[in-house]
DNA sequence: CCCCAGGTCGTCA
DNA sequence: TGACGACATGGG
């Protein structure tokens, strides 16, 4: 891999595991918009960012030198699949997904925006989830204008504050409004710390996640996973529910169990694995 | 009218 | 713990 500035633009050559379609579109984050099938637009913190594939070579916008710590964070540029890859291999469906989700890289999200979406993805589906939580940044996100049109930032929990059912009832969220504000109000208060979350060990971390009402068992695997890349958590929703009932024999069996099997075979790095079965399981589905 | 969507909550045994 | 229905909203 090499990384080359120019232009304001971050410019990367031969860089293994990253295929930004497949990693914007795997379920892990909700805020990317496909430009076209090499072209996605997305806001990371308070930057907009346009990201295009060019032959062999990814081009990120309106990345400049000074942002670099930004970005190598956010595509967890350190990380090299290789060696996951290869522990996680152990069956053929894993190894058919994982040959499918090549490229799928784990983005580490910021931890206020992954609580709050999470929470808004519960029984939802991906359309509406992303519909829901663009129009929460238009409406209380700050406004970042890019070639010439604006885009927003995710709320920053300071401009949040007493906020009320009634400001949210545009969104359309249904029930899941008094999560929301209970999420605010939690981490507004310091209740649910976020900086000492994230150096808390998972067990200890999900333990305070899960005090904010709307956030399960499920959600905070997600919000371990996606934001604080705990590789180990592997969130299981209705389509991991489905793959490993069909692959797996692991139909009717109780949730701890399930967990147990999961851990034998793919370990700390089961979240990953999870990455690559729910992507497959939902891009191509039956024809598997 | 039904069922489903990256589930969670409250309740009751 | 574990099972079960309710829950807003929108699409098929």
């Amino acid at each position: 891999m090499e990384i080359k500035y120019k232009d304001n633009n971050l410019i990367i050559d031969n860089i293994n595991n990253l295929d930004i379609k497949k990693t914007f579109e795997c379920g892990q984050c909700f805020r990317w918009e496909g430009v076209s099938e090499s072209e996605y637009i997305g806001v990371i913190q308070n930057k907009v960012v346009r990201a295009k594939k060019e032959g062999q070579t990814l081009v990120f916008y309106g990345i400049g030198k000074e942002e670099e710590g930004l970005f190598r964070e956010y595509f967890n540029i350190k990380e090299e699949y290789e060696e996951i890859i290869k522990v996680i291999s152990s069956d053929d469906h894993i190894i058919k997904a994982i040959e499918y989700g090549k490229g799928i890289r784990l983005l580490k999200q910021d931890l206020f925006e992954t609580i709050i979406s999470f929470i808004i993805s519960a029984n939802n589906n991906i359309p509406r989830i992303k519909k829901i939580i663009n129009e929460f940044c238009m409406l209380y996100g700050d406004k970042i204008t890019y070639e010439g049109k604006d885009y927003f930032a995710f709320p920053r929990v300071e401009n949040l504050i007493n906020i009320t059912k009634e400001d949210l009832a545009p969104l359309k969220v249904g029930y899941r409004d008094m999560y929301i504000l209970d999420a605010i109000e939690k981490i507004a208060l310091g209740e649910v710390d976020l900086e000492k979350i994230k150096d808390m060990e998972t067990n200890k971390a999900k333990e305070n996640l899960m005090k904010i009402k709307g956030v399960g068992s499920k959600v905070a695997d997600c919000i371990l996973l996606f934001s604080l890349n705990r590789y180990e958590v592997c969130p299981i929703d209705v389509w991991m529910k489905k793959v490993l009932a069909s692959r797996y024999n692991l139909e009717n069996v109780k949730e701890k169990d399930t967990i147990i099997e999961i851990n034998k075979k793919w370990g700390n790095y089961a979240g990953i694995a999870q990455q690559y079965l729910f992507y497959f399981e939902r891009e191509a589905g039956e024809q598997a």
